[in-house]
DNA sequence: GGAACGGACTCAGAAACCTACTT
DNA sequence: AAAGTAGGTTTCTGAGTCCGTTC
């Protein structure tokens, strides 16, 4: 029982082994007969420029290959990988001609859908050996999964959003890029044959089994554990901890910068301003970043003047701001938020004499932030108000919106009700699903369905019911009781599906994973499942279910956060 | 102090994959 | 009964937060 367990401050494990990972397999050179043209003519390409080559086409139907910066950064890498007579022929990358390539991996993407039950059986069956083998480690006494214990193979990098660094060559990595991390006592992982680790290490300070350098932003990437291990879970379950200890003093924290809105210190009332938009609208931080560096996107502390709008009066509210930025991932944050006068008073005072590109808050940044977090309580940092703010939504909607008389679907709709304020809240959203109108009309057309049959149902329960009354006999009796149990039946069905519908024409544009997995204490949804009757099932899937098996024997009904 | 930087960890949505159901 | 589809699950890896160190 991890829980139980204690470890001297910064230790994180005592023995550790593991197999290292597993590398992305070599690259397979192309058949002679799928040709790539330059210029219109056939052009073979050294091995090397090949594989690159293939990169791109396998991108071709993506519209990142029709971005400038994509196709820019793309060829000059491209070119790097090049012969110096292919560099000489090949100098624009428009006469390139990649279709017979990409024509040649759709087609074996289509094979590969087309193989035999037992070619596919031998394919899985090769995947659980190598799972087997390197998907596990040894962590103190305990047999561990790990996440990605599979090296990302070498392509072509996509940011997310406008980033300036989108098609660049991501390297393959390479024994000799590996820095091996495990006990001193454990079997040391061996390289491939022929090869040798960058390092081997023995830090039980960190989590980490494996990391390397990235090329593209030159981070360190890393093996870790699955969220179901003892590591993640404990410190998941702190980071709901620290969340409830937030719950005790947000009342005082909040009258601190409510009071700080009237400070002297310029510094200090910008403080004050992103504190309560980090608390009220569930903003992140907002570290600085390098400008070129990254796809251009802010959090709280980082907001500039272009990115809100101030208006006096809006739509019959006093006060609005309106707030319209690119936050991680370069998800938009659009909000139109009636706030306090002194808050806006304060906006107003911040973007004086500012231009837009501007930052609003320029006494301000997040380590100043922290660590006044920091002195109003030990361990909290604003993200804590994420985690915070997400967790009691989701406790107060299901007090709202669970209603005891409900059937279970219909309860289920309240939770995941509950769980979209969260999602809303926090800004989750996702690309609406290719086949969302379409399957939108198949979910109608099966209720039209329904409908008819339940009227049809209904008609026949009628006649039955006059039928019994002439009678008057046993069978016709029964007739009608079964008649009645038909309708009843398809009433609940219908039921589901319209609820079904409605709970996925609300969640068109929203992502509820991230909320669920990362924001939501679940002793609270494990109380809630206790105390209505709800199978845990029906709302956390098997992973999981492993990720917070912690907290599914932890939490009674009763469970407040 | 505070900026710059490296490091380690959490959080993020898209895409690939799988499976159960239809046709 | 094979093939196609829809929708849930898993994988993937990029993008943040936050901390410690150094100058």
């Amino acid at each position: 029982r991890w829980e139980e367990e204690r470890y001297p401050e910064g230790i994180k494990w005592k023995f550790l082994e593991h197999k290292g990972p597993v590398f992305a397999p070599p690259y397979e050179p192309l058949p002679e007969n799928v040709k790539f043209y330059y210029d219109g003519k056939v052009m073979k390409l050294s091995t090397k420029a090949e594989e690159v080559a293939t990169f791109f086409a396998k991108m071709l139907d993506h519209e990142y290959t029709t971005k400038e910066i994509f196709r820019k950064n793309f060829f000059k890498d491209w070119r790097k990988e090049m012969t110096s007579e292919e560099k000489s022929t090949i100098t624009n990358l428009s006469k390139c001609d990649f279709t017979h390539m990409s024509q040649y991996f759709k087609a074996q993407t289509e094979a590969r859908k087309q193989m035999s039950k037992e070619e596919k059986q031998k394919i899985k069956e090769d995947n659980e050996r190598l799972l087997k083998e390197y998907g596990y480690c040894v962590m103190d006494n305990h047999k561990e999964r790990i996440a990605n214990f599979k090296i990302e193979p070498p392509g072509l990098f996509r940011g997310r959003g406008n980033h300036p660094k989108m098609g660049m060559l991501k390297r393959r990595i390479m024994p000799e890029d590996i820095i091996i991390n495990c006990s001193k006592d454990s079997k040391i992982p061996s390289p491939p044959p022929g090869h040798k680790w960058k390092e081997v290490r023995h830090d039980n300070k960190v989590t980490w089994l494996v990391s390397w350098t990235e090329n593209i932003q030159g981070s360190i990437k890393y093996i870790m554990l699955n969220p179901s291990s003892r590591i993640k879970g404990e410190k998941d379950w702190q980071k709901y901890e620290t969340a409830r200890r937030l719950k005790k003093c947000v009342d005082k924290i909040r009258n601190q910068y409510r009071e700080d809105w009237k400070s002297k210190e310029m510094k200090v009332r910008q403080r004050a301003v992103a504190l309560y938009f980090i608390d009220k609208l569930a903003l992140r931080a907002g570290n600085e970043k390098e400008e070129g560096e990254t796809a251009d996107t802010v959090g709280c502390c980082s907001l500039r003047v272009e990115h809100i709008k101030l208006h006096p009066e809006l739509d019959g509210q006093e006060y609005v701001v309106e707030f319209d930025f690119l936050g991680k991932d370069s998800i938009r944050y659009y909000n139109k938020v009636p706030v306090e006068k002194r808050v806006f008073k304060n906006l107003q005072l911040f973007m004086e004499n500012k231009q837009p590109e501007d930052d609003l808050f320029d006494r301000l940044n997040t380590s100043i932030l922290n660590k006044h977090l920091q002195d109003l309580m030990e361990g909290l940092t604003a993200k804590v108000f994420r985690t915070y703010n997400a967790s009691i939504t989701l406790q107060q909607q299901l007090k709202e919106l669970t209603n005891p008389d409900d059937n279970i679907p219909a309860k289920i709709l309240s939770y995941n009700r509950a769980n979209r304020a969260v999602a809303i809240l926090c800004n989750h959203q996702r690309a609406p699903p290719k086949t969302f109108e379409k399957s939108m009309m198949n979910l109608q057309s099966k209720i039209d369905a329904k409908k008819e049959q339940l009227a049809d149902a209904r008609r026949e329960l009628k006649s039955a019911k006059a039928d019994a009354k002439v009678r008057r006999d046993e069978k016709s009796k029964k007739t009608v009781e079964s008649k009645k149990k038909a309708v009843q039946r398809i009433e609940e069905q219908l039921m589901k599906l319209e609820v079904q519908a409605t709970d996925r024409e609300e969640n068109k544009q929203i992502a509820l994973g991230t909320s669920k997995l990362n924001y939501l204490d679940p002793r609270i949804s494990v109380a809630w499942c206790k105390k209505w009757g709800i199978p845990i099932e029906k709302i956390y899937n098997k992973t999981q279910r492993e990720k917070f098996a912690w907290a599914i024997d932890m939490a009674e009904e009763d469970y407040e956060f």
